[in-house]
RNA sequence: GGGGCGGUAGCUCAAUUGGUUAGAGUACCGGACUGUCGAUCCGGUGGUUGCGGGUUCGAGUCCCGUCCGCCUCGCCA
């Protein structure tokens, strides 16, 4: 009655003899005429079935019937293969001569095949035809990984004393941040909850609660554009702890990255450095360093300013002017194309001036791009710059903003397309010492560049209102081979401090009150130190396996336009639906 | 909201400066074959070239619009 005793990854020379039922999806059929040969296929792996003669004629004529999906099961028996081993099979050495074949369900031609020796269909495609992708190779080590992963973690931490604790996805929508999917709510007219963009306050209030240390594997939302690493609806693995310090939260999570490296990849990924953010911001551009390359900016100010190069000299006039470069080895070997396509690229992308460059040739000597301008400065700069024949120095000037930008995303750029990169390697580093606000020149105010709820460093709360740029906060980034995996920070736990950076913030104490009155009032009544660190999981698990595509790592992912292919969502909804929850469509007009 | 790339058979792709009847592999259908394992061999079905307009004697190819997918800037406390 049973539809199967072994799945198909597990017989091996030792089952010979045994009589064995299999039950899967028919990956291919070789029909012989008189004989046929079937992989079953199912999540454990493929077993050559066989039907010949001594099988009866009518069981190999309903074999020779079998078409690629059909899912079936197969009685038999497990024999020695006769036709040679199969060395690309863990099952290889085995074959089911099958005694019996019953087909659960007949397929209809698949409009993608898994692994489809034509090459893996669109994503388009596999998208709208997910439960066919997801029965590839590919995709069920992907998500088996996934599965793996979680489960460490989870008991990773929970031998550590963390509880996993549940919090509400229907939520308050908070002031600030990314923009919230809104929930209208059906029995109080004109209000809506907000999908959590993280549980946030929910987990500081648990410290507050005594809760000690928690942990959730929990879905957060923000609707902002999505990107290759980036989805609208994403995982993380939250962590909160309280009496601790920054170092114990990097502690924690260098152990359990180490854990899950070695028990995934067989990997030591041994002392995770640390970086400040100001250094990373100087030496690479970028928050996110990639570090599994040399290549690192240089300030070039004092060189710049002694040539008659005017795109130069003109900026240094400015007080926050810089001239940078970088020294991109063999990159002498680009095209004039090549590198012209390098400037238009820092336009488009940056809104950046352009990018000067200029090529290393033989005995200390600049060829090419700027190079006239740069005579009598060469040798200093080929110095500085380490540079040698066939390198191409790449510069950029604006303020150190700008400079650091289109010179950091330009390294990391030529790094990949210029194979400088070991893609062997795995490069983990913590930013940590990152300023508590930054300045947003357009809306002339502070904004957090973590979050609100952002401990500052406690020798400088002094200078929190005298000199608030200046100001840095206990928060630390774990970055891996240039993406930010994790981030995290030591949280404020007093109320006055809470206020004051609110205030530094522009939310006045009414309107703290009115939004915040839950956190300032659980700060109050004797809440802990406490800090934590959020996980995320979607970007760690493309790193273990390999895939630059975020989609791949989710099971039912949305496209960048936020549909889901499969089932079409978002739809359009009854008008009733509509009625109760009080909304109403507004058409957009034309021309707007 | 901006920039870029793409859409041709169910799927993966090709199609010369705009030029005859839009091809190949695979899938599917039929036939041959007792040891294959990406089986092989023979034959066949299958196309509104995303959609709509335009230029032209003639458009898969050029132009405009639009939809979809991907990459990206802005955005992502």
């Amino acid at each position: 009655m049973a539809l199967r005793t072994h799945t198909c990854g597990e017989l091996r020379k030792s089952d010979v003899g045994q009589a064995v039922q299999l039950a899967g999806w028919v990956h291919a059929y070789r029909d012989h005429g008189e004989i046929v040969f079937v992989d079953l296929r199912d999540r454990a792996g493929r077993t050559q079935m066989v039907f010949d003669p001594e099988s009866g004629k009518e069981l190999c004529e309903q074999a020779a019937r079998l078409r690629r999906e059909d899912v079936v099961s197969i009685t038999g028996t497990v024999s020695e293969r006769t036709g040679g081993v199969n060395p690309k099979m863990p099952t290889g050495e085995i074959e089911v001569m099958a005694t019996g074949l019953e087909v659960l369900n007949k397929a209809e031609a698949p409009p993608i095949l898994p692994d489809d020796q034509a090459g893996e269909a669109a994503e388009e495609h596999r998208l709208r035809y997910r439960y066919l992708d997801l029965r590839s190779q590919k995709m069920q080590h992907i998500i088996g990984t996934r599965h793996r992963v979680l489960q460490l973690m989870r008991s990773y931490l929970a031998e550590r004393g963390f509880w996993e604790i549940e919090t509400p996805f229907l939520c308050r929508s908070t002031p600030e941040g990314a923009r919230d999917y809104l929930v209208p709510s059906r029995i109080q007219a004109g209000r809506f909850y907000a999908l959590p963009q993280s549980p946030q306050l929910f987990k500081q209030i648990l410290m507050a609660s005594g809760c000690d240390k928690y942990m959730q594997i929990v879905r957060c939302f923000r609707d902002e554009d999505p990107r290759a690493d980036r989805q609208a609806e994403f995982t993380q693995l939250d962590i909160e702890m309280s009496f601790v310090e920054q170092q114990d939260v990097m502690d924690l999570m260098a152990g359990l990255y180490s854990a899950v490296w070695q028990e995934v990849l067989g990997v030591e990924i041994g002392e995770i450095p640390v970086m400040a953010y100001a250094d990373a911001m100087e030496r690479y551009g970028i928050d996110r360093p990639d570090l599994r390359f040399a290549v690192e900016l240089k300030d070039i100010g004092d060189l710049a300013g002694k040539t008659d190069f005017r795109v130069f000299t003109e900026v240094l006039k400015s007080d926050d002017g810089v001239v940078k470069a970088i020294c991109v080895p063999g990159g002498a070997s680009m095209s004039r194309k090549q590198i012209d396509g390098l400037a238009e690229w820092a336009k488009q992308q940056f809104g950046a001036g352009g990018v000067p460059t200029c090529k290393v040739g033989a005995n200390g000597t600049l060829e090419a791009g700027i190079s006239k301008f740069l005579g009598d400065v060469a040798p200093d700069l080929i110095q500085r710059m380490g540079a040698n024949e066939g390198d191409l120095i790449c510069f950029a000037c604006g303020t150190f903003a700008m400079a650091s930008q289109v010179l950091g995303e330009l390294r990391v750029k030529l790094g990949r397309e210029l194979g400088l990169i070991d893609e062997s390697q795995w490069k983990f580093v913590w930013i940590t010492d990152f300023p508590l606000l930054h300045w947003n020149e357009e809306e002339e105010r502070w904004d957090s560049p973590h979050h609100p709820f952002t401990s500052p460093v406690p020798e400088q709360l002094e200078q929190l209102e005298s000199d608030p740029g200046s100001v840095l906060s206990r928060a630390y980034d774990l970055v891996l081979n240039g993406s930010e995996v994790a981030g995290g920070s030591i949280r404020i736990h007093r109320t006055d401090v809470q206020q004051r950076v609110f205030n530094l913030l522009g939310i006045d104490e009414a309107e703290a009150k009115a939004k915040f009155h839950f956190l300032l009032d659980a700060l109050r009544y004797g809440c802990p130190p406490h800090g934590g660190i959020a996980v995320g999981l979607d970007r760690t698990i493309m790193h273990l396996t390999g895939t630059d595509n975020i989609r791949d790592v989710i099971a039912f992912p949305k496209t960048l336009t936020g549909m889901d292919l499969m089932t079409q969502a978002p739809s359009e909804v009854d008008p009733a639906q509509l009625e109760e929850l009080h909304v109403r469509v507004v058409e957009e007009e034309e021309g707007e």
